[in-house]
DNA sequence: GTGCACCTTCCCATAATTGGAAGGTCAAGC
DNA sequence: GCTTGACCTTCCAATTATGGGAAGGTGCAC
């Protein structure tokens, strides 16, 4: 099959998948004749596996990783559980300061009256001189 | 001053302080006749605002919108507690993602032995034909 | 006057993806 | 046979925010 068919059985664009092709992610495959590139099933398992992959987070880099593993039956799957827990852990830190920031936003965001006039503590907050002196957030 | 004085109060790299005013998120300021830039508390000042947005999680460009709003007294709140607002509910967003995100690599680490054998339902699950005939995970 | 720390500009790299240009290929329909 | 449109090819560039480094100028202290 053609890429657009691949792209669309593996939901990885074409663009992308040339892409991995590029940076070894997949490997070059076969041609046609009028230097085409031909795909078959095989592929475009390799290439779900990939977008399945994606879809948590892994960098393409992990993914290589994740793939040489698939690839090797005599892994072991402490392999693949450790570089998985990695990548968990590694999630776990942004959410935590995803929730760090929302939590200041949301109360800078209650603190503020929303209306016409000018003053606002977003941006006095924002704004405010170093020193923990003044203390603009005081909602609770 | 000189930029590396304006970076070290602010918090801003000298690099990043030429690159902002590069994309013009900061005015070209005075330079010397040795073609220092030259920085006053001022821009110091500005820096800092820009510092404290990037902490939350504000792209440049809506750094920009806020600076803006910060310098225009006759600014109405509700526009900075909206631009805020989205942002915090982009933020909010994002954090769902990962929380599905988290969910599944949990479970899915969860479910492997990571041991010595080859077996692994985390590489089952990346590797899955589509249709989900199979249950993979079933750890509850 | 030599060295060191600072400054300048310019180019490049990252990560993942997308957009687009310029051109080749193929099948359908007229 | 020729056109049209939908594919495909490669290559170059933009995105976002930040950093590294080269090559060269400046200033101060010893």
């Amino acid at each position: 099959m053609q890429i657009g068919t691949a792209a669309e059985a593996s939901g990885v664009s074409a663009k992308m998948i040339r892409h991995y092709e590029a940076i070894g992610l997949v490997t070059s495959g076969a041609r046609r004749t009028n230097n085409y590139r031909d795909y078959d099933c095989r592929d475009v398992h390799e290439l779900q596996f990939i977008r399945r992959a994606r879809d948590l987070g892994f960098s393409l880099q992990e993914i290589k990783n994740l793939l040489d593993l698939w690839r090797d039956d005599t892994r072991q799957s402490t392999s693949v559980r450790e570089l998985a827990a990695r990548h968990l852990s590694d999630i776990e830190r942004r959410m935590e300061d995803l929730r760090a920031i929302a939590g200041t936003l949301s109360r800078l965001v209650d603190s503020c009256e929303g209306d016409t006039r000018p003053d606002c503590p977003i941006l006095d907050h924002l704004g405010r001189r170093a020193g923990k002196a003044r203390r603009p957030i005081d909602v609770e």
